[in-house]
DNA sequence: AAACCCAGCAACCGCTATGGG
DNA sequence: ACCCATAGCGGTTGCTGGGTT
């Protein structure tokens, strides 16, 4: 047997609502409040169902809503906390965001903050590094299996890169070189990028990730939690600070990205892999915890020696993460 | 000008939690 | 303790309008 049906499809409207049917239920719960939803659509002549009363009410008329863009400070809240609680909170989240609604949060992250940071190089769900995570597939595991593995998790963000790739000019502040090729991120900073081949620019990645499998692990050079002018962090465990940032362009730690010249001054350190919830644990495992990292949050060797920025990536303005030198050299 | 593509968002679906009888 | 109705929630769908070809 299925589920009983909150109400009788075929008696009641859907989609759109208009002004009239806003007016109607808006001025009914003005009058009555919002107890039993059922009776609500009735008593209001609306001919809709009462969970879409509802939703209509929560997530669009209620007085206290916020219809505006998002602030800064919201954004930076929201990935702040994703970071944290991950996709299962949407309504945490919008808790701490006064007239936001979780649908309201989960629409923004999904088509906007979701592309922000993979046009970063950070994988949204991680907040890791996309090549991070490349880099502990292949320092986690051993051929043959890693090769299987290593495949399918570069699936899970092909598409996002290959959305960047082609359709997305991002200007990365940093040495134009591009000369490590072996890396994604690199592969769209150049101006020509538009004229990628989506499967040389797959190749490249299977390279890279490849190369980074035939090597001995070498974590020790991890990325490094920075602040917003470059200096370490204290590298909280369970948090990932945020910093207000000074200047324009998206920023991460202590790299500025600008979009297009324009976009989002705030910033964001890297979130430790501990952190992450839902599918983050999942990718990393049991045991992959950073070497640059005890286990009590405090850093270990590597990420002191990153802070000297011996392996900066993109060179000595913008320290953001460091990783094996094989991942960052170009694959020849 | 028309066709197509895509991003953004509102709304819906279905599952789980909760509370009352 | 159990059942049922309702509310809450995250995931997904599909419409719409703007931009591009």
């Amino acid at each position: 047997m299925g589920r009983i049906p909150c109400c009788e499809k075929d008696n009641v409207k859907r989609g759109q609502w208009t002004p009239e049917e806003d007016n109607k239920l808006s001025s009914y719960i003005a009058q009555h409040g919002t107890r039993n939803w059922r009776l609500i659509p009735k008593n209001a002549g609306l001919q809709r169902c009462g969970k879409s009363c509802r939703l209509r009410w929560t997530n669009y008329l209620r007085p206290d809503l916020k219809h505006g863009e998002f602030s800064e400070s919201e954004e930076q809240t929201i990935v702040k906390l994703h970071s944290v609680v991950g996709n299962r909170q949407w309504s945490l989240i919008a808790a701490q965001l006064p007239g936001r609604t979780d649908n309201d949060v989960k629409n923004h992250w999904n088509t906007k903050l979701k592309k922000k940071l993979s046009g970063m190089g950070i994988d949204p769900v991680t907040h890791k590094p996309f090549s991070h995570l490349m880099a502990e597939i292949a320092t986690t595991l051993r051929p043959p299996q890693v090769a299987h593995l290593a495949e399918a998790a570069l699936g899970c963000f092909k598409d996002e890169m290959l959305h960047l790739l082609t359709k997305k000019r991002i200007d990365f502040v940093g040495p134009a070189t591009p000369a490590i090729s072996g890396d994604p991120r690199v592969a769209y900073n150049a101006d020509a990028n538009v004229n990628d081949d989506k499967e040389d620019t797959i190749q490249k990645i299977k390279m890279g990730l490849s190369r980074a499998i035939m090597q001995e692990p070498n974590n020790d050079k991890a990325w490094t939690m920075m602040g917003p002018t470059g200096e370490p962090s204290d590298g909280l465990a369970g948090m990932c600070d945020m910093y207000p940032a000074a200047g324009d362009g998206f920023r991460y730690g202590g790299t500025a990205y600008g979009n297009d010249g324009e976009g989002s001054a705030w910033s964001q350190s890297l979130c430790t892999g501990s952190t992450c919830t839902g599918g983050a644990a999942d990718q990393h495992g049991s045991g992959t915890h950073e070497k640059g990292e005890d286990d009590d949050g405090e850093e270990a060797e590597g990420g002191k020696a990153a802070r000297k920025g011996d392996t900066s990536m993109f060179g000595s303005d913008c320290v953001l993460w460091d990783l094996s030198d094989d991942l960052m050299n170009p694959i020849v």
